[in-house]
DNA sequence: GCTATGCTGTGGTCCGACCACACGATCAGG
DNA sequence: CCTGATCGTGTGGTCGGACCACAGCATAGC
């Protein structure tokens, strides 16, 4: 067993116990190596592979702030891993699509399904960004930006923090990608009109709790969009 | 930018530029660290972090295995993520558990829509899978291991890395869980010759190319073993 | 020709030091 | 008494250097 293993163990087993909570903190990296009889150099690897993970954050200085603080952000490891290993190209781009469509439709269908439910505020939030993406003069960068953060935002109404997540790394890892395919689009403008009505009628089948039709206007949403920006759909 | 940051931005540009490759090994620690005008340590705190991504792997010593190799590993470190969010007690198993039964019962509907395809090898190690998991005297433990491995082969068959690596590491975070319920069972003999003939139901599916009746025996499948155990079922 | 022995380069670990930073206590001035 | 600047202290960030264990390979000896 690695050293750095004993600082990975020792902080999975504090917060399965209960021992480190969410906004807690740490022991110093000097503290913690005393601790465990090993040298401040590996509880450093450990550290940064917790950050990595998204189970801490770390900043210099003192107070509350600084340290090693214990948080719960699951979105930035799961989108470095996706990068990476679509880096190797062992991981076809098609494949995350595809995901997307699955987990996206789904996610449409179940808020649909929970429609009548408590998701008021969040709804507000998803029509909020749609007004923003009809502003004009948005760049493809800034409007697919946007519809990044809508498609994150429905996926979150299915009330799943995993698929929410894992969704949202998937946009992010996605994003490179699709704007290096909008030149792709015979007339940009006119897919954005597109995009923003499908947006609306999206919403409202999940406002009128209408499960199969959220589901299937979400699949040909971004089918149509992989289409006609010539990238490969599955 | 921190500067192991300098590694993990040069590695991930050299993997996506194709200087790196799978079976490849990065420079030396130490040549690494005088490229890049940095220090040793911190050349060894981004190569822990790629290897908790599972994307190197190191070892000691010298020859073709010795080093940090390229490898494209990524059940590992999405299996790390989900124990690590889990312990936090911010992630629900209820929802891991919806998210598994989406993507299985996604993976069998497209099994079988592919079913006349090429799936017979992939077909035949489920078919081992089940065979094993016919002996008397199995462990709970020894036959849910099967099980899981039988379920991870399953979600492969569909042909989609993303969603078989999501899984594989849904399956690992979950045994513990599924363990522990085990107790909880009136009859764990009788449940596991239920669970035998399920899987057996849901293989002649996919191969019989029934794609939504694949879909559904899983689902009930999963279901059902979670509500005899007494599992929070979403 | 075969075996044993070192040599070499790899990661693994540690120590000690210094820096930048940010908070909070302390002290000087009003 | 209040307000402000100042310094102390503890945090992570970085560095250089050193030594170890390990595995393969070249070499010397048989």
């Amino acid at each position: 067993m690695k050293n750095y293993e004993l600082v990975l163990h020792r902080v999975e087993a504090d917060l399965a116990a209960g021992r480190l909570r969410i906004g807690g903190r740490l022991p110093g990296e000097r503290t913690l190596a005393e601790q465990l009889g090993i040298s401040r150099p590996s509880v450093r690897e450990a550290v940064r592979v917790l950050e990595a993970m998204g189970v801490v954050r770390t900043a210099t200085g003192s107070g509350p702030e600084a340290g090693a603080v214990i948080v719960a952000e699951p979105v930035s490891p799961l989108t470095a891993v996706l990068r990476l290993h679509l880096a190797t190209n062992h991981l076809p781009m098609s494949d995350v699509v595809q995901t997307r469509i699955l987990l996206e439709s789904w996610s449409a269908r179940e808020a649909a399904g929970r429609a009548p439910g408590l998701d008021a505020a969040e709804l507000k939030v998803a029509d909020d960004l749609l007004d923003r993406m009809d502003a004009d003069g948005l760049s493809p960068e800034e409007f697919h930006l946007l519809d990044a953060e809508f498609h994150v935002a429905l996926s979150g109404l299915a009330g799943n923090v995993l698929i929410a997540a894992v969704m949202a790394s998937l946009r992010s890892a996605i994003h490179g990608y699709v704007l290096a395919a909008v030149p792709n689009l015979p007339d940009w403008e006119a897919m954005a009109v597109t995009l923003r009505g499908e947006h609306r009628a999206i919403v409202a089948a999940i406002r009128a709790g209408e499960p199969e039709s959220a589901a299937e206007l979400v699949t040909a949403h971004i089918r149509g969009f992989y289409q006609a920006a010539q990238l490969q759909t599955p």
